[in-house]
DNA sequence: TGCCTCGTCGTACCCCGGTACTACACGGCC
DNA sequence: GGCCGTGTAGTACCGGGGTACGACGAGGCA
């Protein structure tokens, strides 16, 4: 279930997001705020995966809210929804740290799309900005590999500290055998850490866990 | 009316392109390529809008394709869909001209509405690599113009260019059966292709396979 | 006191992954 | 022509991985 966030200060809009999320059964909308420092605030107490992020709205906008959220390590993702789709506005928020970029007219699909995107761990730009950025940096590509100081990822965010440890080992190659033996358990505890590692991240083997260690930074390419 | 020119191997991809496309009554299919030679040949005498232009090709590959038809001049805009969202190929593919870059295991949906906006002269990316893209422009991490060709590693070294290949989708975390479906191959011969990578790079298991393609960078963390 | 989470261990079952072969078509090369 | 690397495909086998259960002690907390 993704949990939203919605930050905007136009009630309708508010109540237009509402409903299309809340059609959709993968989706619930946990609070509502009408400006960036209530947005921050609801964050802080919800923490959601997703914020629907408006930009223009009284007192702290959106896009330095966006900041401010980032910047307290929340594994939230925002997804900035706004009426322009002004470069300025698009870059400012995507290097506040948003994970995406939408515009209001954008069909209800491409929205829902975007917010499963988001809290995937993905990012999407709007077409009429992807165009844009394109040209202004396809010349700097391919990037290089210096990490960013990323947040927890909220796939991680449900496993204990025991579960972490052998999802990291998992991550080193070690079979449930060696892992048992170098740990100490019996291989029925481990294949229950497994079992629960797999079924709380929502990888369907520990090869797609491996994949998902690597991602979160858990561990790290030699 | 939007025309359409399909570039790809598989005569079957291009049938359920076709199929797609012909369901919508604002596209029309008008013609179809099975190499970068033929598609190029194609775009001179049909002048489509867009092209679907698949990578893996016999002869000249989709990219080269791409970099030559830009440089006729044309106003055909070119959407690359292929099966590997590996960094390098979408990158070249951007950086030879391209509109876009889809993977095929993306909605029907999706698929049409990239190529309505690059149509429309926008730009779509495949949401699995715009996040690499706003990482790369966000950090203004230094250009390497050509490709950086990183210096092979020698674990590597042996292995045949098909064997890369799995060893990249292996380290997607795709299991034998999805490989053969996606590829086009025989389980069997997903098989044997494992097998000689595990044997050539001296892991035992997939799983350390795809540690190894972390580590020499033939995957990349998202 | 009761309830919950966490970590531990067990059994039974099934399927995928990996191994060990063999086989054949194709293209390049000597 | 003959050889070899590459990519394709097949059969047979078995062990590890993953699932679905149930169970129990320790500790936190209301």
């Amino acid at each position: 279930m993704t949990t939203v966030l919605i930050a905007d200060d136009q009630p309708m809009q508010r109540f237009g997001f509402r409903m299309l999320l809340e059609s959709q059964d993968d989706m619930t909308v946990v609070g509502e705020a009408t400006n960036g420092t209530e947005a921050t605030r609801l964050v802080d107490r919800h923490r959601p995966d997703v914020v629907l992020m408006d930009i223009r709205m009284p007192g702290l906008d959106g896009i330095e809210a966006t900041r401010r959220i980032i910047a307290t390590g929340a594994r939230t993702r925002i997804l900035i929804v706004t009426t322009f789709d002004l470069d300025e506005y698009a870059y400012d928020g995507l290097r506040a740290g948003a994970s995406g970029f939408l515009v209001k007219d954008a069909q209800p699909e491409e929205l829902l799309a975007g917010i499963r995107a988001v809290a995937s761990g993905d990012a999407v730009v709007a077409p009429s900005l992807t165009r844009r950025l394109l040209d202004a940096y396809i010349h700097h590509l391919p990037a290089s590999p210096t990490a960013a100081p990323r947040p927890e990822d909220p796939r991680l965010a449900t496993l204990t500290e025991r579960e972490r440890e052998i999802l990291t080992v998992i991550g080193q190659g070690w079979t449930n055998t060696e892992i048992a033996e170098r740990l100490h358990l019996a291989e029925s505890t481990v294949k229950t850490h497994v079992g629960r590692i797999l079924s709380k991240t929502g990888t369907r083997d520990r090869v797609q866990a491996v994949i998902l260690a690597y991602d979160t930074q858990l561990v790290m390419p030699a």
